[in-house]
DNA sequence: CTTCTCTATGTAAGCGCTTACATAGAGAGG
DNA sequence: CCTCTCTATGTAAGCGCTTACATAGAGAAG
């Protein structure tokens, strides 16, 4: 049998231009669809690069050109069900526009071995979720002017970066008014994020504003610690129930510390919605699904990924931008408020 | 105020080098910490490449030594809550060998456009996820000797990629036998995982050992589509339960489908467990959240990412490495199946 | 039939690294 | 003191592309 490549390398440019009788700049214009190019040229081109298995090599690509065609994703953890709807917008969104996508996570590494495996060697722009990256580092890539975008997290003092998050205060306000118009609810508990989260300072502020609105003092003891997440929210609030605080809902910083709290107020033997009315916020495909199915705060997470993407290519193309973006939030009323069929 | 460096482009190694007063080459040698450098010299170079703030190129690095020191993992899509422990396991081992990760899903692109996003120009080795690549593409791979290790799923006839996955069989055998002597279930409806996933084929085989081993014959009505999936699954369920079958206990082949079937469930007025029993696959996070907490065959999700990309790093550096790795599943009670307190 | 204009293609200079090979000193041994 | 070994460093040749610039024909215009 008759190899198509005498060497067993993989075909480069040269090969192809060879075997096509024509220049390496011809075939790398072909490759990229620029210039002119006569089409029977073209289609001779075409014919090479199938019959060597042609694949232009990124690097030599990138080396030459300048540009990687890639955009980073710098995140904390990529925890489930929050994550992957932001990550579905934001891989659609970087695809439709021809950028790959490289992701880091930042969790559990140990700060010291500082690698630069994000930044502008490797990619045109930077989509940074909240908390994932030293303030030294984005402010080197900022005084270069490099393209960067955060999620979930205004920019810090001084330094121009938009940022694409959601409405969390008007949905939390939405949240805890409607455990207090339409449950009568006074004592609310607000299971907040992790210490100095941005999302859930505004959660919190939106809570606070509900209560003054409806004259209800509001009382530091009902702010119990739930770090967005379901195992810590759960112990929280089994210690909570455990100190005899009294409280007639809940409402939980975001669904997965709901999802935690719902368990263990369920192991502590109170009845959702009875007992305990809880509203959380994020509105998780599996927020529906839960037992009772969960009122929360609808946030479009797909679209804050699909939205900060654009920004960031067209920050990578040097276009203008909106400096902050803010997607709208509304309350989905399931059961779990004590509203419905329930 | 002074700048470090005279032009305002980032530093290339030949600064370094320049500001260092030595070749490009120790410059190379002390960034890998290769061969033999004085200690002086090293520590003028480490200065030069703070003071300039240096960063090599990715692609100058790759194209040169023809490394690309990454991984690129492909998935058909990175839906939440079973996924993200493997990523974390992958993400890890990836980290620690000193590999980056490249992800790319596959879902919802239209096939037409083959863009080779992922492959040999700019990966080292690649793990791929069950159905997510082209049978053609494989072959090309595996035809030229690039590394390759699946995710749970064997290879196809004739190629010769490792595979790391876990015991479906087993779990599944556990889990309806569990099912069948603790609580003497013998109408036991299987929720099957999608057509052809060899996850969900495993795991009806060892529903169909379980129930021959106690003389229960198999009842194809029985096995229900759940495709792996929440809404599907209460979708499925839904109708079914509309159709008046009767059962008294359901196997999910996997915990989201359990969701979707548990909500349903509820939804018809069913009682869990005392209407009916119900045992999934997986072990998701969220498993023990759920209202009752969901009995399920426990698989070392993150231990399988791990695991393969273990594998993957040492095919990688072209070291012997095992053809299949099949990792233990094991049965976690909880209540949705009728044990414990509930 | 020139000369001018285009347009399709070719030429070649990098892009910023790695690495084989060359080289220069410094000791060691005689 | 001269030669032989080493070892630390320098030299330079690519790696496989992109792209500015050069060039060659083919018409169009005179």
């Amino acid at each position: 049998m008759e190899l198509p490549a005498t060497n067993n390398n993989p075909a480069t440019i040269q090969d192809v231009a060879d075997l096509a009788g024509v220049s390496i700049a011809t075939v790398s214009r072909v490759v990229n669809g620029k210039s002119p190019v006569v089409p029977e040229t073209a289609q001779r081109v075409m014919d090479a690069i199938r019959q060597l298995n042609y694949v232009p090599r990124a690097a030599a690509r990138i080396l030459a050109s300048k540009r990687t065609d890639t955009l980073g994703l710098i995140v904390p953890e990529i925890s489930g069900e929050f994550f992957a709807p932001m990550l579905r917008g934001i891989e659609a969104a970087a695809g439709e526009a021809g950028f790959d996508l490289l992701i880091h996570t930042t969790a559990y590494k140990k700060p010291d071995m500082r690698r630069h495996t994000l930044g502008e060697h490797n990619t045109d722009g930077l989509l940074v979720f909240i908390g994932s990256m030293e303030q030294a580092e984005l402010e080197r890539l900022g005084s270069i002017g490099f393209p960067v975008v955060f999620l979930h997290q205004t920019a810090p003092e001084g330094l121009d970066i938009p940022v694409v998050t959601v409405e969390n205060k008007k949905g939390a306000m939405l949240a805890v008014e409607h455990l207090i118009e339409a449950h009568g609810c006074r004592r609310i508990l607000y299971l907040s994020g992790p210490e100095g989260n941005e999302d859930s300072s505004w959660r919190e502020r939106g809570y606070r504003l509900a209560l003054e609105k409806y004259n209800i003092p509001f009382d530091p003891a009902l702010v119990v610690p739930g770090n967005f997440s379901t195992r810590q929210a759960a112990q929280s609030m089994t210690e909570t129930l455990a100190g005899g605080l009294e409280f007639e809902a809940i409402f939980s910083g975001d669904d997965l510390a709901a999802v935690g709290a719902m368990s263990a107020l369920r192991e502590a033997g109170l009845r959702i919605p009875e007992d305990v009315k809880i509203v959380g916020f994020d509105d998780v495909p599996l927020a529906r699904h839960l037992t009772p199915p969960l009122t929360t705060v609808h946030a479009p997470t797909e679209e804050v990924g699909r939205t900060a993407t654009d920004l960031l290519v067209r920050l990578v193309r040097r276009e203008a931008v909106e400096r902050e973006i803010l997607l709208p939030t509304e309350l989905t009323i399931r059961q779990s408020c004590g509203c419905g069929n329930g």
